[in-house]
RNA sequence: GUGGGUGUAGCUCAGUGGUAGAGCACUGGAUUGUGGCUCCGGUUGUCGCGGGUUCAAUUCCCGUCACUCACCCCA
C-alpha cells in the first residue's frame, strides 16, 4: 500500500459508475431540452481570473485554490466553473455570433479544503450558464429545470431558496447600511463575524453562530433596500415561479460566498439520502456584471453549479438491473478457440459478452455468470465440440436448449435482445 | 485553521495483558459437466506506525500518521 490517491481525491470504481452515469445522462438530457448546448473549458487558468471574478476577499480564494507557478504564469486549478465559461465567452467574442448564449458544462472542480461528507477536493459539477438575457423568466426557468431534474433523480425532502442581493449599487448601499448597523455591537459577534465586518459584512448575516444570528436578527434586510428596478426583477421571478408552481422559500439572509452574484441568487437543498452537513445540491444567481468585468460588452448572465458527489449521496438506489448479456463456458483447452470464435460474432450482434478463459470448473463458472447478471450462458465441452453444438441456458427462465455452431450467435441475439427489450418497457 | 470519532482478513465488524474470530466475498466438494437456496471443507492478517510500562502488548500509556465526521465555507 505504497502510493494512495491524494487526501480529498477519489477514486470512483466500477460499482459505482453506472450511478455517475445515469446521473450525468440525467443532467445532458435535462439541459439540452432547456435548449443549453455543452461547453468544455480548461481545467488550469490564469489565477487572476479567479481573483477578479470570485473576488479577492473570499474563502474560495483566499485559502482554497490549487496555485502554482508554472515558468512565468501564475496559475490556478479551477475552483468552479462560471469563471472559465465567461472568460470563453469573451474570449471568442461570443456575444456578437448570438444574443442569447446558454451552455452547460461537466467536469471536476478542485478546493483545498478540509474534506467531509459531501465535500471533496476534487469534486465534479454540473452547471450551466446564460449570457444575455435578463430574466428573471430565465431564472425562473433555470431553477425550475433543477427541481425537475432532482425529481426525476428521485430525490426528495427539496428545497428551494431565493433571495436578490440587488444589482451592484444596491449592494454598496446595502453594505454600508450594514457596516452601520453591526459595528456599534461589535463585542457581542464571534471573532470570525468581528473580522469580517470590514471585509464583507454580508456573511455575518449567514453565520450560523448562536451569537452572529441574534445580532443579524435585527439587521435591516436586504429587500428592504433593493431600488425599484430590483424589486420589479425579484417580483417577476417570484410571479414566474408561481406559474410553474415550483415551491421557494424567500431567505431575505441567503447571502453566497462568491462575490460575483447580483439580483437573483438560490440554493437548492434537500434532506434526503445520506447527505450529512453539506446538503446544498446546487446553488446559484445572476451575475451580470462579470462579462463586463473580464473585457466584454455589458451583459447579463446567470447561472448554477450542482454538486454531482451530494447528489449521488441524495440519490435512491436504483432497482437492480436487468438480466443481458452472455457468458461463454469452454470446458477443456480444446474448446477454447471455438469458444473465442462465438464470442466475437455474438458481439458483433451487440450482445455483451464474457468468455471464461481461466479453466475452472463448471458450476464456479455457472456462479461467476450467475453473479454478473448474465441473461444467457453458452456450454462448450468436448461432447458439443465433436458434434458442433452448443448448450445454450436462459439464467433467467432457467431452460436449456442445443444449438449448432451455425445457428448459436443469432440465437443469442434473439435471446438477449428481446429481454432487453421487454426489460426497457 | 479548530474540535470529536475510528484504525484488527479483500469488505463489514467482534474480541482479549498470554502473539486472533464471525459474517460476506473467493474457492473445492455434496451433483463424472450446470447458477441463485442448503450443507461440509479450504485460502487470506507486519491487529496503522514508532516508542514506553510489563516476564509477556493487538489489548494499557505516550507520540505519530491515516481515515472519518463536524465547525468554517461552499456544490
Amino acid at each position: 500500500m505504497a502510493f494512495r490517491a491524494v487526501k480529498g481525491m477519489n477514486d470512483v470504481l466500477s460499482n459505482d459508475s453506472p450511478r455517475w452515469q445515469r446521473l450525468e445522462r440525467a443532467f445532458q438530457r435535462q439541459a439540452r431540452l432547456y435548449g443549453y448546448e455543452e461547453v468544455r473549458t480548461p481545467v488550469v487558468e490564469h489565477t487572476d481570473l479567479f481573483v477578479r471574478s470570485i473576488g479577492e476577499v473570499t474563502d474560495v480564494v483566499e485559502k482554497e485554490m490549487y496555485s502554482f507557478q508554472h515558468h512565468r504564469d501564475a496559475l490556478t486549478l479551477r475552483p468552479e466553473g462560471t469563471a472559465g465559461a465567461t472568460r470563453a465567452y469573451v474570449e471568442h467574442k461570443v456575444y456578437a455570433r448570438e444574443t442569447v448564449t446558454r451552455w452547460y458544462y461537466l467536469g471536476p472542480m478542485f478546493r483545498a479544503e478540509r474534506p467531509q461528507r459531501g465535500r471533496y477536493r476534487q469534486f465534479y459539477q454540473a452547471g450551466c450558464e446564460i449570457y444575455g438575457d435578463p430574466g428573471p423568466v430565465a431564472d425562473a426557468e433555470m431553477i425550475d429545470m433543477l427541481v425537475g431534474l432532482f425529481r426525476q433523480l428521485g430525490i426528495g425532502e427539496l428545497q428551494v431558496a431565493i433571495n436578490s442581493l440587488g444589482g451592484s449599487a444596491t449592494r454598496q448601499r446595502y453594505r454600508e447600511a450594514l457596516t452601520e448597523y453591526f459595528t456599534p455591537q461589535v463585542g457581542a459577534l464571534s471573532a470570525h463575524a468581528q473580522e469580517r465586518l470590514g471585509k464583507n459584512p454580508l456573511r455575518i448575516l449567514d453565520s450560523k453562530d448562536p451569537k452572529d444570528q441574534a445580532v443579524a436578527a435585527g439587521a435591516p434586510s436586504m429587500l428592504d433596500v433593493l431600488d425599484d428596478a430590483d424589486r420589479e426583477h425579484f417580483d417577476g421571478l417570484k410571479r414566474a415561479l408561481d406559474a410553474l408552481e415550483t415551491p421557494y422559500v424567500v431567505e431575505p439572509r441567503l447571502v453566497r460566498g462568491l462575490d460575483y452574484y447580483t439580483r437573483t441568487s438560490f440554493e437548492i437543498r434537500s434532506e434526503a439520502g445520506e447527505l450529512g452537513a453539506q446538503n446544498t445540491l446546487a446553488g446559484g444567481g445572476r451575475y451580470d456584471n462579470m462579462v463586463e468585468e473580464l473585457g466584454g460588452p455589458a451583459t447579463p448572465a446567470i447561472g448554477f453549479a450542482m454538486g454531482l458527489e451530494r447528489i449521488l449521496l441524495a440519490m435512491p438506489e436504483s432497482a437492480a438491473a436487468d438480466r443481458a448479456g452472455c457468458y461463454i463456458m469452454p470446458l477443456g483447452s480444446a474448446a477454447l478457440p471455438k469458444a473465442l470464435t462465438i464470442a466475437r460474432e455474438v458481439r458483433a450482434r451487440g450482445v455483451r459478452v464474457e468468455c471464461d478463459g481461466r479453466g475452472q470448473s463448471l458450476k464456479s463458472q455457472m456462479r461467476r455468470a450467475d453473479s454478473l447478471g448474465m441473461r444467457a450462458c453458452i456450454v462448450l465441452g468436448e461432447d458439443e465440440l465433436s458434434r458442433g453444438v452448443v448448450q445454450l441456458k436462459d439464467l433467467e427462465k432457467h431452460t436449456q436448449r442445443e444449438v449448432s455452431f451455425t445457428e448459436i450467435a443469432e440465437q443469442v441475439r434473439a435471446l438477449c435482445t428481446v429481454s432487453a427489450e421487454a426489460g426497457g418497457a
